[in-house]
DNA sequence: CGTTTTCTTGAATCAACTCAATACGAGTGG
DNA sequence: CCACTCGTATTGAGTTGATTCAAGAAAACG
């Protein structure tokens, strides 16, 4: 499945507050039209995006749903890097070396806006807001990687997929009554938190019996993170994110 | 050790084709002096140049040395996030936030070249080529903490260190006769790949044996980096243990 | 409804860890 | 120069956390 739905205008576009743009003015926005030319394409659960190593004409904003990145190795194996949603960008690696350094898979139906890299770039150098942004979201991006590198690098399984879960919860757009859509297999959370499948059913099957962890339907939710964050290592809910 | 020896001129620098002002022209170069003081520190070995949650006021440049940026988690542990060496720049996250993410550390005696966040955010906007280089690096650091990033996630012991070591020998200032400095101890090693000090020793010993590491004083060399990674990927017991 | 995929659970195995002891090397001071 | 220390590296033995293999149970799908 994959739908063009043609150009759509910036002004009036519905997550404009959580993209690349959000910090221009209406009227600025009405400037950028004629060198802007974004399109609006669906895709749906499984369908690939892009492939690693492609060489990358287009960036991407998530306008609904979940995105993973994911790295294949020689071996086969394959490891996801990151999960996306609403107003992340993707595929913006490509300015340098202009090959897509993973592969974007959708993981529920999604909805991006996808527009040309010249243009993306022809908007950093002309307008200092979108510049601005885009300096914010590459740091925060390296952030993040690092956080993740240290979780892998330093902590054991349970710790690793306590503090996931507790940092999905926090982040993730919400449901009702704390109830969090999750649309992660037990062998997909495995591989972005390099582990089995066994190993995350297992703990997270001991975690529902403690009623630490509740699931329904592909939502989640985690009635005590306080507890949960003792039980998974004896520590503090700040101390299993790892913030001050 | 610390020692400031005043401002320096970015024309007569030396390792100026290394860093985020290798494009300028000469000419443009003299433009920026009146508002870019960069200052050269010198740090001896172990000597802490930022901590960590520290408000951020300066970015830096390495001119020499090797230094390592840390992560400190509230349990104690630390993992070393990335190692630096000339050209490197770091302190750069401050940007956004306000606050160094990591630790950064000299590994060896260590001179870096020093300038004001702000002076380097007027620079970025001013001086296009400064942009673009900021914006690759940007994206360099991120491919490769994302990289690590599955190395850890997808890999075992003896495979990270094995594509640790063949890709230091490739990235690292290159000594005589492929001799290359390796400035970590097997604990900071350890740090690095997410793996005790016995593990990294056991490895590098067994490879000694075999002829496909060796190491003198502080430099390293890869004799037959094929016949490395064969046995690498190979992952049998009795290779790994030498028993049978 | 049956079929297929995903999830769970158990048992056995193994890689990597911890603990512990020894060896090496650099530096210090008698 | 040797004995002493201190930190680092090596090596061994035992333990354990997580994996692999295998078999059922539960969802999801057409």
């Amino acid at each position: 499945m994959l739908q063009q739905s043609g150009s759509h205008s910036c002004q009036s576009c519905q997550v404009r507050h959580l993209s690349i743009l959000s910090r221009m003015s209406t009227e600025r926005l009405g400037q950028i039209a004629q060198d802007f030319n974004p399109s609006v394409i669906t895709f749906g659960g499984q369908d690939t995006i892009y492939y690693q190593g492609d060489s990358a004409r287009y960036a991407y904003t998530v306008r609904s749903g979940f995105v993973k990145l994911l790295s294949i190795l020689p071996n086969g194996r394959t490891h996801i890097v990151r999960v996306l949603h609403t107003g992340d960008l993707l595929g913006f690696e490509g300015i340098v070396g202009g090959k897509y350094a993973h592969t974007a898979m959708a993981l529920t139906k999604v909805d991006v806006c996808r527009f040309a890299l010249s243009e993306l770039m022809a908007l950093k150098q002309n307008y200092a807001e979108v510049d601005g942004m885009l300096t914010q979201r590459w740091i925060q991006s390296l952030t993040k990687a690092e956080d993740m590198l240290v979780e892998l690098g330093a902590k054991k399984t349970g710790e690793r997929l306590g503090a996931f879960l507790v940092r999905w919860c926090e982040s993730a757009p919400k449901g009702i009554e704390g109830w969090v859509p999750l649309p992660l297999s037990r062998a997909e959370v495995g591989e972005l938190l390099g582990m089995t499948v066994e190993t995350v059913s297992r703990a997270l099957s001991e975690w529902k019996r403690q009623g630490l962890f509740q699931e329904r339907g592909g939502f989640i939710r985690l009635p005590d993170v306080e507890r949960l964050c003792a039980t998974v290592c004896n520590i503090s809910r700040s101390e299993v994110l790892n913030v001050g």
